[in-house]
DNA sequence: AACTGGCACTCGTATGCGCCGAGTGCCAAA
DNA sequence: TTTGGCACTCGGCGCATACGAGTGCCAGTT
């Protein structure tokens, strides 16, 4: 086990390499740190450290810098969430407050979080897993062309468009259109295939056809759009990622290109409660040298998204998590009022 | 005037440099190029075309690089549009057919630019303006909630909710409904204003507050949303860009995420015909070291919105336009079917 | 008049060398 | 266990040198 002190001067070297980039060595950490002990002490704490696999050196003779194990260690034990303060909490809200419909709420919330953070943000549209249908609608379009609007509470809108086996009659489409909905309004989505299973039933036999092919739309849809869309924002803070640029940047930006792997990422946050994932934690080999901050957020009780932050592993840990958390908060409430 | 062999020159100069990324000097030219004549003849030509300012030195004693000048006159004079092969025809219009949905075939029209061009690509949303109106549903989800949804005939989907200010029946909202469609379906977006003037006129008293209500809002969304959304993909190519990576690089990303400034620019597109905008010919500072071809498209004679891709000014001109015009042609199509 | 070969010159890049200093590990003393 | 001292390492920086691609100019040729 670490002695206290060790753990003070591992918390030290990740406080000023997060500030200074640079490198941290013996005499520079006494002199900004009161440890009440001469850097040849230090330097013992630091072999010890480093024979841990806490810190490592890029080079002979150079100073510590911290490993994705150090990183890790000084998440959970060393670090707290440091808290927005009052007038960054009420700059959030109002800011968000502005927004006037789902697009424009995620991409605020985009905005907002790369700009606290100074780092790339990434913001998951509400999900449908969780969410509930707030109506179903149908039009016609053409004799035997209907189209399928899903509404959710979370004031998603998702549209199919519908071929039709058969002509289908206004007033058949107003009769499935009204018993859908009394079915299906205010249900959740995972409970819609079992409301509609026989609800063709009660039609014509000529347009059995059609409502069958309607209901399995509708039921796709509900899959479907599980594959569920992402914002991204603030890539141009990828620039200030490190010296090494092309190198680091350029697998990162090919990662955030693909939304799968981002979606795979947030998926894994642990909800509830904010996730840290540092380096190497990262299944995605590109972001090996990046962190991930995420955090579920949602209306009520229950997280119906996740947002987070990929910076470098070399990020402000609780400046970071604290701009995350206060922003899913806040998002959370707003989507509960709409 | 420039003699037929300058123009040549520049010609091979500007290739040459496309390939290389390096300056290009009079020796390697006559080398790589059968112009006829020798490295020194080919340099009293360099040294005019440098004195008419199409060409420049990064150093003195290096070769010539093209400068934007030259550029515009390769792109004016010199090089045609470079049509895509028969297979690179079919795979485009493969990868395509297999949409979805308008958002699925943004996206795919964006992934594909940029892997044809290996550059960033930018993709506008089919704009409203041109588009005309295929249907306006109006839902209760409150006895004072109203929600809005617009379907185009592009596909694309907007909602609004509504706060009204008082209670609607839904005799009364399926009233507006239909008299609502049968007065806006088919029309075009520039229409609805003074086809709406006067439906208020109709109704009871006291609805009419909400009435209009809806109509202001609906017509609100027709405006707002010409703020039109654009889809970008390919940033990872923006690696490729040069040696001297943070300064180049930075403000394009910043100028990316500035959906306003990229609509601008896409908006100064001639149409019909494509555009070809030139490092400072871009009005935008950070894209001053860029080139952006950009060209309508949409289905039927009129482009309902722009695409394009933002690169290096050393860039594939013929290619680049190539590949811009083919798949605009081929989105084109696809909006046209469904 | 246009083209060509030759030549002196420029200058950016690569290479090698020496110095400096931050930082280390180790050891003996407190 | 802590501390001061000391020899050692090694990356970065400055400088001088050599190299070579490329140029401009000029005189000679076609």
């Amino acid at each position: 086990m670490l002695s206290e002190r060790r753990l003070q001067v591992l918390r030290a070297i990740v406080q000023d390499y997060v500030g200074t980039e640079e490198p941290v060595g013996s005499k520079a950490l006494t002199e900004r740190h009161n440890l009440g002990v001469s850097p040849a002490t230090v330097r013992n704490d630091m072999a010890a450290l480093e024979d841990e696999g806490y810190i490592a050196q890029p080079h002979t003779s150079a100073g510590r810098i911290p490993t994705d194990k150090g990183y890790r260690l000084f998440v959970d034990k060393l670090a707290g969430v440091k808290p927005m303060t009052a007038p960054e909490r009420r700059a959030i809200q109002n800011f968000l407050d502005g927004a006037v419909d789902l697009d424009d709420v995620v991409a605020r919330t985009v905005r907002l979080l790369a700009q606290l953070t100074r780092q790339v943000a990434v913001v998951q549209y509400p999900s449908l897993t969780r969410s509930t249908v707030r109506h179903v609608e149908l039009l016609s379009l053409a004799p035997a062309r209907v189209m399928l609007v899903l509404i959710t509470d979370t004031g998603r809108v998702e549209q199919r468009m519908i071929d039709c086996p058969a002509p289908f009659g206004e007033t058949s489409l107003a009769d499935l259109r009204a018993r859908l909905n009394s079915r299906v309004a205010g249900r959740r989505f995972t409970d819609v295939p079992q409301l509609v299973e026989d609800l063709a039933d009660g039609f014509d036999p000529e347009d059995r056809g059609t409502v069958s092919t309607v209901l399995s739309t509708l039921l796709e849809t509900l899959v479907e759009e599980n594959e569920e869309r992402l914002m991204i924002g603030g890539t141009a803070n990828l620039t200030r990622f490190g010296h090494d640029f092309p190198l680091t940047i350029r697998p990162v930006l090919e990662a955030l290109e693909e939304q799968v792997v981002l979606l795979k990422l947030l998926g894994e946050t642990q909800d509830p409660g904010m996730t840290v994932r540092i380096g190497h934690e990262n299944a995605h080999e590109g972001l090996n040298s990046t962190s991930i901050v995420s955090v579920g957020y949602g209306s009520g009780g229950e997280a119906v998204a996740k947002l987070g932050v990929v910076g470098p592993t070399r990020m402000d840990y609780p400046g970071t998590m604290g701009a995350v958390r206060a922003v899913a908060r806040y998002v959370g409430q707003i989507l509960a009022e709409s």
